[in-house]
DNA sequence: TCTTGACTTAAAGTTAACTTTAAGTTTTAG
DNA sequence: CTAAAACTTAAAGTTAACTTTAAGTCAAGA
């Protein structure tokens, strides 16, 4: 099966335009031509494009992306970059998932405070608590909120 | 204790521009100017630039933000309204941990593509396994990889 | 063959969130 | 009182990742 890049863009479900300028970035080097200039992708393309997907997800800047794909095309010589690589993007990603879960913690007490005000009808109840009025879970994270 | 724009954009961590962009911005409706124009930032000035720091690492866009901000100066008619959005954000943070745990998942099995590829001097090893060849945490993975 | 829709490129436009620059004012240290 | 550092605003510049536009070409169906 073949697709041109309008039917490639919409499998994977970005617009085609979006399909040509990261060609025009170098990102799409295995992507072919047919005699009159026009783009063909193959089913082994998607799965390039899904691990472009994967590493834009991650927050990669297409720079960088663009270095793996070429290192990719080099062939099996590159297999340890390739890996250290993607080591490195993984453990960014671990990163990215403590930061939003730390960030899930201030939002859960922000729930907990907004809550406490409405049952009191004043924002001056749970602003006013001392540190030992409120749940343990959130002692700490309003340490740091208040810079204490 | 009182701060300069220069002085809390030190303590938060953000440049002195940073800060007076967010106050063009109407983020910062709380700092007060001193009789010569100066920007003053309180104590309590400091827990709502946490709080600005904390939604937007949800990606909440500035106007948003802002939204949220103003509630809070209209006072305690506001907090059904924001306990509302808090609610919605950290739900909404809740979908991006599950997506980069998906994008995690990825990485992972791109390691063991990589490091099975190592062992064995070529891509092709993994590439050419059967769905039973690999570790059964990364089947359903590769199979959405490859679109199947 | 002709029409129509999808393709092509190059270049300009968009958006968000800053950052820099320029020209001028306020505050602080000596 | 003065020099220097840090402040002020307005406006222009930056960056990434697209998106749109313009002018033209290719491919499939009637």
């Amino acid at each position: 099966m073949i697709y041109t890049v309008g039917e490639m863009a919409k499998k994977i479900g970005v617009a085609p335009s979006t399909l040509r300028y990261y060609d025009k970035e170098g990102l799409l080097p295995f992507v072919e031509r047919s005699s009159g200039g026009i783009r063909v992708f193959k089913e082994a393309d998607y799965e390039w494009l899904k691990v472009i997907e994967c590493l834009k997800k991650t927050g990669m800047p297409f720079k960088d992306i663009k270095t793996f794909i070429e290192m990719a095309m080099q062939g099996d010589e590159t297999i340890d970059e390739r890996l250290e690589l993607i080591r490195k993007q993984r453990d960014e990603v671990g990163r990215q998932i403590a930061e939003l879960k730390e960030t899930m913690n201030t939002l859960n007490f922000k729930c907990w405070y907004y809550e406490t005000a409405k049952s009191a009808g004043t924002t001056a109840v749970p602003r006013g608590m001392n540190l030992e009025e409120l749940p343990e879970e959130f002692r700490e994270i309003r340490k740091k909120l208040r810079g204490e």
